[in-house]
DNA sequence: CCTGCGCAGTAACATTAGTTACAGAGGTAT
DNA sequence: ATACCTCTGTAACTAATGTTACTGCGCAGG
């Protein structure tokens, strides 16, 4: 636990926070598909997260879906940390999208913390800004693109973070993710394969050139 | 200034940080419609809202605009915050909906502060936390709901923030907010006229029974 | 009083997205 | 092999939203 901590927050973190994060951490690794919360639940810690990707979904009263943003390695989820604050119930959904590797830190330490090291304040701040500045950007791509070209940032973006060109999802795994239904986003990437950019399979599909 | 500061943050700030605010900031009163801030702008400093409403919007790269949220008396621009850690311009355009007054900080003294005092550090968070959330219920407005949904709630918000159940607006302002046409926004606001909700005029409009 | 301009009302139409329904393809378990 | 289930392809239709175009009203300024 040690060794993956240093590797991804060595950088950031000086050695004696590291030493109390491993004393009041608990490691975690989970397969893919891994429901870390759920809306409504009470938050418990606070992820850092080593390895892995997990995807972070906003869902309304009727359980319709919306992909909000991936968290990668080095990241921690803002709207936990918000949460605490308040000590409010979740407002998302976390799924791990790949297996993942994680340290779970009691919320408490948070303000404490957040006085006694710099080092902490600057991550936790620079947490909320690519947060907002994520949930910015998921609000642009509603708000001004059309379905099409969503679809196309979600492949890009999907293809990025797992680093693969492959794209292990059903039509309607993707509908969910971008709250459309399963014969649109069918019908629009029929149209990116005639147009060369992509290569449908069955359960699965290759990005050629988006 | 220092008595609207005492009024308005006297309860969440320890004495000597009011003193410090005093002794730093500057204040500034601005009518009805003034542009504090233009996407691109780099962040001069932190904005503390004594009274009024100012309104804070998203555009892109055609100039189509997004209501995303008001600030009220008591709040600060997260985004503003957001932006000043990253030493970044402006994500986005901030526009006073009424008259307002507001204090303004250099963005130096955020991260002392921050060190500093206990009451900052969770003001700065809250203020994260409130504005995360208020972009997620944007998000949610515009994912999940209908033209005519949004706009009814555009019209209570609108009508709650300005404390007048009189809109003072063109139906082409409010289809501006939200991203809509006028046309539009005519149908909607008719539609809305003949079950008795509102009363339309030229320039305004009456909120009934929303 | 007349003119011009901004605002609102409305119709007709185009485009995008969502829905329903059904057929066939591919893979799995028995 | 057969039966079954999930995934995909496609057509036909509906609903929502946006666009274009034109009309007339109300008010301000000459």
């Amino acid at each position: 636990m040690i060794q993956n901590l240093k590797e991804e927050y060595g950088d950031i973190f000086e050695e004696e926070l590291i030493n109390e994060i491993v004393q009041v951490g608990t490691f975690k690794e989970v397969p893919e598909g891994y429901r870390f919360m759920e809306i409504g639940d009470y938050i418990r810690g606070m992820p850092l997260l080593i390895s892995g990707v997990i995807k972070i979904l906003r869902e309304d009263e009727d359980g319709d879906e919306l992909l909000l943003y991936y968290l990668e390695k080095g990241d921690t989820c803002s709207m936990t940390m918000a949460c605490c604050m308040g000590d409010k119930k979740s407002e998302i959904r976390a799924i791990a999208e790949t297996d993942a590797k994680l340290i779970m830190v009691p919320i408490q330490k948070m303000e404490e913390w957040t006085a006694k090291y710099k080092s902490w304040r600057n991550f936790v701040f620079n947490s909320y800004h690519v947060r907002l500045n994520e949930l910015l950007s998921t609000l642009d791509n509603i708000a001004f693109q059309k379905m099409d070209e969503r679809l196309i940032g979600y492949l890009k973006e999907k293809s990025r973070v797992t680093r693969d060109n492959i794209i292990h999802s059903t039509h309607q795994d993707i509908a969910y993710d971008l709250h459309s239904s399963r014969v649109v986003i069918s019908r629009l990437l029929k149209k990116l394969e005639e147009m060369g950019k992509i290569k449908l399979h069955r359960n699965y599909l290759e990005i050629l050139d988006l």
